[in-house]
DNA sequence: TTAATGCGTTAGTGATCACTAACGTATTAT
DNA sequence: ATAATACGTTAGTGATCACTAACGCATTAA
């Protein structure tokens, strides 16, 4: 018996859109039904419903259902693996480069290569 | 004169995309032209230059033209406020979640609630 | 100069996205 | 029981995505 998940979706490009990455942080706190949090968004129900399953088929949430309403909490073996990838992908190599920008923003003269201070 | 950007792009969902992620990466070490980029990847330069045109508009890289070549680099300021959403995204609470599936891991007893250790 | 080659971008595509409208189902009220 | 209400999902949409094929433009070779 085949299940639903063909391919195996990327936890990282799933979180990262907006307003998943506000689910994610809403469920952080506590489980939640769909209608409970579609109340801080200003899209529909069935649109937060819809991210909610995105999540869950990226295995980044999980569902219990309970009389009409399915609450959703997060999964923390997707939500370790997510941290992998984050850590992965923020290496000290960016973040040294990140930094570079308060020093730009300091220095206010531009277009010059990175040039080391001999 | 109205520029080409019309809406800001989210930084963090668009360099999240896997191809995009490891262009990031890839130019984190020194500036390179599309060809050179496209030489680590199986999609064509095509799909490369797409993906870079992209980064682009998000702010997170920038081009400059020599000869018949177009070498991308990393924009410092861009890559700030991309590790700016980065560390707003992954909070401590979120951290500390994902440590359950180390804890999970361990014991395999799985499906009961989350229950405070009395 | 003209032809050939190499570079990056645009044209065109099927698939997927994010969303609202319509729906099915479960609960509550009468 | 039946009607009304509340919850979440599926249907249907325009827009965008990720990609290959076709292209335009430099540069190099003849």
């Amino acid at each position: 018996m085949i299940t639903n998940v063909l391919f195996v979706l990327d936890a990282l490009e799933i979180a990262a859109e907006p307003n998943r990455r506000r689910l994610l942080h809403l469920l952080a706190g506590s489980e939640q039904a769909v209608s409970d949090l579609a109340a801080h968004f200003d899209v529909s129900r069935s649109a937060v419903s819809q991210h909610l399953l995105l999540l869950e088929k990226a295995g980044l949430v999980m569902a219990r259902k309970e009389g009409r309403n399915r609450y959703y909490r997060l999964d923390p073996q997707g939500m370790g693996r997510l941290r992998d990838l984050v850590s992965q992908f923020w290496t000290n190599e960016l973040d040294l480069l990140a930094s570079d920008a308060a020093v730009l923003a300091l220095r206010r003269g531009n277009q010059h290569q990175q040039q080391p201070d001999h």
